[in-house]
Formats: structure tokens, C-alpha cells, sequence
DNA sequence: CCTAGAACCTGCGAGC
DNA sequence: TGCTCGCAGGTTCTAG
């Protein structure tokens, strides 16, 4: 499942792979691919036809390509299963193949975007006067930006009345951090994943980035090394990171810390993994807080 | 306005 | 063997 350290790493396989190309044709395979494209798949390729791809930028798990001649970028969002990779010409097609991008010059290599569960997609946007595409102005800086907010999140979660993993899943308010991230941040944060987010102290947010940008740069650091020279890998599901997880999809196993055995909570159509005795439940679970005074 | 929950989608593995 | 069902989950939409 991709989340910040994946996409990153597909941004800086694209970086090597297709910067400063020319699109000469694309290809939409199936029209779900390019749904936030309103104007529809044909419209799609023809307006990325003949354009130069940039430099490629990401925020949270949102990554684009500029067009290096107008003031738009082919925004790509990989969803839970999608895999943007660099391949032959003459390789096989993919079975989830949705769009097919090739270009102009004589690498004999094209773009592809492949996706089983059809959840991300590719899109053309104008950018903002910052560079970034119109329809993610809304998804909030991720920790790994320098100029990331930590003050105004903090704020943010004393003023909010919700629990914790649901505000680090809140793309509003730190983006890149999904299920798994979230749980092993939170297991290194020793919080249980419905603890209010307006009990949270200023040294206890601070903790809690600290630790899910640890965990995010150590997955990063091992998924450099997952990609050869044609292949940008892309596929969160292989999981070079599986060894170095110490929550998540480790129900009944002993946790790391303490060794009692880790749980696995049902939570909003998906899962909570979490360990009962280093991450105790909150004790006023869903209590709502005095609003004035 | 804010928050919670459902819907979207497909393949896989467990259980019968 | 072949069927059903639960599960995986990021984002967006809707209901309350």
C-alpha cells in the first residue's frame, strides 16, 4: 500500500527515468484511470501529447510531472495498488494496464500505469503560482517538507475533537501517513489509536512527529535500494519494509517492547494493530470535552 | 461547520 | 472442486 516512502521512491525513479521527455502518445485503457480528468481520456492524451515532462515533484502520496511549456502538471495518485513503471516497449502487457505513455525520443522504454484495484489515476491541472496542481490545495504539507507546520498542527489538534489516528490520516492536516505508517508511529509513540487528539501536550506532538517521520525515513532508506535500471518499483504490496514493521499485521505476536501479545482492532473498514499494554486505551474513550469555560 | 461512516474496486485466501 | 465471504484501504461523498 503505498504511503509517503513508496510514492517517494517512485517520484525519484521518474526523476531518473522520465524527466525531460517528450510525451508522443498516450494511451487510456480504462476510463476509471483518469476519472478526476473531468474532461475525459481522449481529451487526456491529446492535450499531453507533444509536451515535455519536468522535474517530478510529491506531496504526501500525491506526485506530479510538470509540463515544462505551460502552467500544468499530470497529477498521479497510485491509490492502494497502482504502479506507475518504466518499461521496454516490447514488454508484456500488464494485465492492470491503464494508460500507456510513450514518448518521442529513442530510449525504447514508455511509462505505464498499472492498477488492480483502480483506486488512483492520472490527471492534467493547472499548478498554482508555488507549482503545485489546483485540486491538492487543499492536502496539507507532509512531515518530510521543511517548511511542514508542526505549531499550526499541533494547534490543530487541540482544537479538534477526534482521536489520534484519525487525525494522522486527515490528508488535511499532515498528509503521506496512512494505516501503516499511522500504526507504527503510534507503537513507537506508545498511543492508542483512539486517544483524543485535545489531551495531546506540545512535547507529546513533538514525539509523535519525531517518530513517524523515524519510521518514514527508515522505510525510505531500504526501498532505495528495491529499484534496478528499468523497473521503478513501485509495488507497495512486495514490501521490502514487511521485516522492519513492528505493529502492523502483527496480531498475536509478541510485541517488540514488552513482549505481550499485539492486537488487531477493526476501525473504520480497515484495521488497528497495536499492543494493549504499551498503548493503553484512553480512559474517557469518546468523552466530548467542555467546549467553553 | 464538523465528524463518522459508507462507497468505490478487484484479487486472494480461508472456510465450507 | 468450486463457491461465498471477509479482507486489504485512500479518497470522496453523504448523512447526521
Amino acid at each position: 500500500m503505498p504511503e509517503l516512502p513508496e510514492v517517494e521512491v517512485v517520484r525519484r525513479g521518474l526523476t531518473r527515468w522520465v524527466a525531460h521527455r517528450t510525451v508522443a502518445a498516450v494511451e487510456v485503457l480504462h476510463p476509471r484511470a483518469v476519472r478526476r480528468h473531468l474532461a475525459g481520456g481522449e481529451n487526456f492524451a491529446q492535450r499531453l501529447a507533444g509536451h515535455r515532462l519536468g522535474a517530478p515533484a510529491r506531496r504526501g502520496k500525491y506526485l506530479w510531472l510538470p509540463l515544462e511549456d505551460t502552467d500544468e502538471a499530470v497529477l498521479a495518485h497510485l491509490g492502494m495498488s497502482g504502479q506507475l513503471l518504466v518499461q521496454p516497449h516490447e514488454a508484456p502487457t500488464e494485465k492492470h494496464l491503464r494508460i500507456r505513455v510513450r514518448f518521442e525520443d529513442a530510449l525504447g522504454t514508455e511509462l505505464r500505469f498499472v492498477d488492480q484495484r483502480t483506486f488512483g489515476g492520472l490527471s492534467l491541472h493547472d499548478t498554482t503560482p508555488d507549482g503545485l496542481p489546483d485540486v491538492i490545495a487543499h492536502i496539507a504539507r507532509d512531515p518530510l517538507d521543511p517548511l511542514f507546520d508542526e505549531e499550526a498542527f499541533h494547534r490543530a489538534l487541540r482544537r479538534k475533537r477526534t482521536t489520534v489516528k484519525r487525525a494522522l490520516l486527515d490528508q488535511s492536516l499532515i498528509s503521506g501517513v496512512g494505516n501503516i505508517y499511522a500504526d507504527e508511529a503510534l507503537w513507537r509513540s506508545r498511543l492508542h489509536y483512539e486517544r483524543p487528539t485535545a489531551t495531546l501536550t506540545r512535547p507529546r506532538t513533538t514525539e509523535l512527529l519525531g517518530h513517524v517521520r523515524d519510521v518514514m525515513n527508515a522505510a525510505l532508506a531500504v526501498g532505495g535500494t528495491s529499484f534496478d535500471s528499468l523497473y521503478v518499483n513501485v509495488n507497495g504490496e512486495s514490501g521490502y519494509f514487511d521485516r522492519s514493521l513492528d505493529a502492523y499485521g502483527r496480531e498475536d505476536l509478541p510485541c517488540r517492547r514488552c513482549g505481550t501479545p499485539m492486537r488487531r482492532r477493526p476501525w473504520m473498514n480497515r484495521s488497528s494493530y497495536f499492543c494493549p499494554k504499551c498503548q493503553p486505551a484512553p480512559r474517557v474513550t469518546g468523552a466530548p470535552a467542555p467546549k467553553s469555560p
